[in-house]
DNA sequence: GCATATAGTTCGAAAATCGAACTGTCAATA
DNA sequence: TATTGACAGTTCGATTTTCGAACTATATGC
């Protein structure tokens, strides 16, 4: 992964996430821990992984802080691997994932899971809304500009491009 | 990428969209196609991919049906890659990633980005909230069942998984 | 006839991943 | 005491992917 470890450095949101969580297994391994997986062994062989892909990738998500490695008996030393905050905050990554696995990738057979939302008791789709209105999002809706953190000539790159190509011509 | 094929065989909606979506290029390239970027050239020098790794996505998000490549001039004939339906339905899943990179990955000079929502004119950051009771959802909140298109067995598991040890110790 | 633009393809070298076997610690069993 | 089993890794040679650089193909403009 050694080409890889630039794409932290980018100036962009996308591209550091996904220097973090940008290969098959760390999504997988992520999805176990959604569903309360912690151990290696399990880790192993509900993945089928090889063995030191999967402790290569569970370092990993250690060092970028979104799984903390916590020992949960001594002699011999044992430890399991338990999402931290930074780690439930992938939730809505996860969950807009599944979902649209769900939406355009079942088979005849329908989801594999249902999510009930026990607040509400209610099986329930994930929807992606704004923070301020409330209503709804969808990419036409939405203005990009650059922000504080964006490399040098952003703003006058997107602004072109804006009014490049009136959205769709056909 | 041979063995990542039978993903899209798998009973779980994660892996048949990481089996679409799961490597760093596709990302990379959706990102910029939510941004209009649309021809070869201006993925690949955006990018920096090598060309061939480049055409390869291409062809496979077009494959699933993620981008149609579109011709926009004869002679020579050029073509340009445009999100589908099914692609810009990954536009949750885009905004969630962009938004943790944003919480979790920023540097000091702060978020590369800033998304204005055009209907209510605020910059705003995407929240995912239960489309039966319109609350945001966290993960503790959710309680996951196995769905008609759930694997053999997965029901008990799922059910056995959910009593044993009671969400945190420490 | 030659440079430029666009969209790829080809190829050998380098890196990542693969499966299988091995290591180390300790408890329980024979 | 020797052996087996559970757990969490590490090591290793073979295979697969990716990399960067060069090359191909089609057409326009100078």
């Amino acid at each position: 992964m050694a080409r890889w470890d630039s794409l932290e450095q980018e100036q962009c949101s996308v591209a550091r996430t996904v220097a973090v969580i940008g290969d098959r297994w760390s999504v997988l391994i992520l999805r176990d821990c959604f569903l309360r997986v912690r151990r290696f062994e399990e880790f192993q062989s509900r993945l089928g992984a090889p063995r030191h892909i999967l402790a290569d990738r569970l370092k990993k998500l250690v060092h970028f802080g979104v799984l903390r490695r916590a020992p949960y008996q001594d002699k011999p030393a044992r430890y399991e691997y338990i999402l931290t905050q930074k780690g439930l905050d992938l939730y809505p990554v996860m969950m807009a994932i599944v979902h649209w696995g769900d939406v355009h990738m079942v088979d005849e057979r329908g989801r594999p899971l249902l999510h009930e939302h026990k607040n509400c008791g209610k099986v329930f789709d994930p929807v992606l809304v704004c923070s301020e209105c409330g209503q709804p999002i969808r990419a036409k809706e939405v203005h990009v500009h650059a922000g504080p953190g964006a490399a040098e000539g952003a703003a006058e790159e997107l602004a072109a491009r804006a009014s490049a190509s009136p959205a769709r011509s056909r």
